[in-house]
DNA sequence: AGTTTTTATCGTATATTTGCGATGGATATG
DNA sequence: CATATCCATCGCAAATATACGATAAAAACT
């Protein structure tokens, strides 16, 4: 698709977007919060998906660096990648803040 | 696709992010932060895309209630919903801070 | 060695997203 | 009235995303 220039923040952001934009995802996001021992298996009788389907959404996880995985093949555990997590907060909150109340009228009225 | 039942908050959320989850759509969420004026015209100037692309993209951030044009055929002008936008920042926000850090050891290492 | 358990990956089908040229409608301007 | 401007929408093509059954690999257990 050639996505043209953009900044390399434009684009960080919307890749994170990008990783919480299925439901499924941040009700993983959500199950690796509670947990303490999250097991794929676990995660996948907490959804309602296939077992193939949460593998793959946890691998979209682990891409956008959210979470970390052992790589032990008997069992493979997951959990909130806290680095990950501290960036991806922070860009959200900086870019949100960003912007204060509009206050005065707007433009477009 | 037949989305399976997810909490509406977790809906909500990924409809959210999925708004967010084009670099094109942050820059121009930034551009309307920026001006004051912010006719469809001035938008596709700042932005290496066709004007049919970025008024596509407008629509999506105007479905999600992130922004608000008024229907004025002459010159379509946008800006943020104050609402929305206020509502978003706080959906996200929650969802993030409802998790803190994690301090103690992590299950998988 | 065979069996079971657990999970990543492959292959495939379907759906959604993205991008853009072309079109049309509405309004101003000559 | 003819023309130019601005922009939403349509239609299409290409790329991604989503879901899942089937398979494979690795380890534990018999």
């Amino acid at each position: 698709m050639e996505t043209p220039p953009f900044t390399s923040k434009q684009t960080e952001l919307a890749c994170l977007a990008k990783a919480l934009a299925h439901p499924a995802r941040i009700a993983i996001l959500e199950v690796l919060r509670q947990r303490q021992a999250c097991y794929c298996g676990d995660i996948v009788e907490e959804l309602p998906l296939a077992q193939a389907t949460v593998s793959q959404h946890l691998k979209v996880l682990k891409d956008a660096g959210l979470i970390q995985g052992t790589i032990d093949p008997r069992r493979s555990c997951y959990c909130i990648d806290p680095e990950g997590w501290a960036r991806a907060h922070q860009l959200l909150g900086d870019w949100w803040t960003d912007y204060e109340a509009p206050a005065g009228p707007r433009c477009c009225e």
